[in-house]
DNA sequence: CGATTTAATTAAACCGATTGCATAAACTCT
DNA sequence: AGAGTTTATGCAATCGGTTTAATTAAATCG
């Protein structure tokens, strides 16, 4: 246990100059002469002397930190995006701090706590959009923020890295009218949540506005919401394909989903695709082992490309805010084909 | 931006006191009248202040953070390992820092830089066991260190979470053997890699012994190894199920690796479990999802158990280093059935 | 060679909280 | 009522760095 803590002060003294000209020496000041440089690197190397942290940020007014606030981060998808901002920091100085929404409440303490000055230099938060009252608070923050799979209209302060879940749903579904469907079903989050995850709401968007160019009508029963899960998926399912007239294609918001409604396939003796095609949304692990026809996202790619954005911010505070749409890319698989 | 940070002697100075008083009221000193309480508290709110957290370790001495250390931690089990740690602390007054390791240098360098009283409160270490040189590194460390899913003999002064991995691949063993195999595979990690990971080498011990008790030879060419990852493992399964006498079952060593397995067999055209039964470890849920028959660990009890333990030694120091071994489970489902 | 610039270093203030010690006020007891 | 407690608060030192201004020594110049 005891270990007494070697201060600035100790190696100042043994190497026989004062605190600050170790402080310069060890933070590549060019105000130190070269030879007094190498003698205290010297004791600062034998005595394997590593600054105080907590002083270091009292004193330099940066925490060397960056928080990530995230719902539900055993989700896949969220998962992988947080592997990118991990993988892309891990290079970086930076310290990163998890913060794990998994209660509404939670979500309202991070964003008041969280994005300040003292605390962190700078937010990255995943899947979670701003609401209309939080605007303020975030506007104020004094760090960087930075969006990811998150957006808010009002907030060009802010960078923001997005898919556009409107064209995607509306992609997804036109390739399923294209294959000859007309009976769609939808499965997805509830579009009003107390996370205010936006992104099923948007998709379904998407379905709708497809089914209306093509002339199909929107029949409510073909829409079912469920806080997002896999059996929650499969109960919504059920539900829709044992109706009287069961949708011959279902275009579920998540891959996580889709697997909830191949189960309720098997479950109700429906093949796959031949009575039913199944579209997910993500392309995670899951849908490459199942043959999951999906919507791909670049889940990776917008963890790192966040947080590129936001060690650029700090190192150039004047940086103009970006919003970044990512692209989306449809992956035909084994779960879709014409109705039979 | 701008935002100037409001400190304790502003509201020292508001609520008519000195900065003292304001901290004790802050902390729930029984020092300090309640009506004088009761003033600043309000003048606290008003003005939406929290103590500068760098400030505070500074003069307490105590971080407020935790690290934890996990390899790969998009792996399914560590992820589900990571989860009940995150949970669990999200409850308490500590930040976590997440430190991940993909590169064995990573892992050399975390455990000679994080474990140091100036950065962390303590450290929980996941599936990685020290070597006997990083020893002395950790034993000397100023802070309480937990180890889950990770041992070493040396290191009694350790919290130590851990699942009998020989004798869970020894059960693994023995129930293919019940069923009738005797021609047995094991797909898994090598046995020695430089990041010291010991579960599949200890379940690789436990099926060897298995069949030993079971007077079955052991044949080499029924042991495959190769860096974890469900191709890896796929090839793996390949190669041991085209040769020219294949095995009736194979045991891999995690359950990713044994949906490598199913894939393979898939492409060969084998059918499971009629013409090869597959056995997981873990129990993620991709097991549940595909039917695979599993060795279920208590994987989001272990991060649970090792925060638990970890707290509970920063309350009161002097609590004796545990070796907790976490129970396993056999869950059989619908790929493992008698040779034919 | 004295005056002035330049380079290297030190001394001291500061960051924002906590806490031991001193002190003042209020209260108890005989 | 005066001595002795108890309670509440202020004062000032402290944590371990960084950084500005001051100081000294060496170098340059007219």
């Amino acid at each position: 246990m005891g270990k007494k803590a070697i201060t600035i002060r100790d190696i100042a003294r043994i190497a026989g100059v004062s605190p600050g000209t170790v402080s310069r020496a060890i933070n590549n000041s060019p105000l130190v002469n070269v030879e007094t440089r190498q003698r205290i690197m010297e004791v600062v190397k034998a005595f394997d002397y590593v600054p105080h942290l907590a002083a270091q940020r009292l004193s330099t007014g940066k925490t060397l930190t960056i928080a990530v606030i995230v719902p539900f981060f055993t989700t896949p998808s969220v998962m992988e995006r947080l592997n990118g901002v991990v993988s892309t920091l891990s290079k970086s100085k930076y310290d990163l701090v998890i913060h794990n929404i998994e209660e509404p409440e939670q979500r309202a303490d991070c964003f008041r706590t969280i994005p300040r000055q003292d605390r962190v230099d700078g937010v990255l938060v995943i899947s979670i959009s701003p609401t209309d009252d939080e605007v303020p608070l975030l506007a104020e923050a004094s760090v960087p923020i930075v969006l990811i799979d998150a957006h808010h209209a009002a907030l060009s302060m802010l960078h923001q890295i997005t898919v556009d879940d409107i064209a995607g749903g509306k992609a997804v579904t036109e390739y399923l009218i294209e294959l000859g469907h007309t009976k769609i079903g939808f499965v997805g989050d509830p579009a009003d949540n107390p996370f205010n995850f936006t992104s099923s709401r948007d998709r379904a968007l998407g379905y709708r506005r497809a089914l209306k160019a093509a002339g199909i009508p929107y029949r409510p029963e073909y829409y079912e919401e469920n806080p997002h899960g896999r059996q929650e998926a499969r109960e919504s399912a059920k539900k829709m394909l044992t109706l009287p007239e069961r949708p011959t294609a279902i275009f579920a918001s998540s891959d996580v989903q889709a697997v909830g409604v191949l189960e309720a396939a098997r479950e109700l003796g429906l093949r796959v695709p031949q009575d039913l095609s199944v579209v997910g949304y993500d392309d995670v692990e899951i849908a490459e082992i199942l043959g999951l026809t999906t919507m791909r996202q670049m889940l990776f790619e917008s963890g790192q490309r966040g947080v590129e954005l936001l060690l650029e911010t700090l190192e150039n505070p004047e940086t103009k805010p970006v919003h970044e749409v990512l692209p989306t890319e449809l992956v035909i698989r084994d779960t879709t084909g014409p109705p039979s």
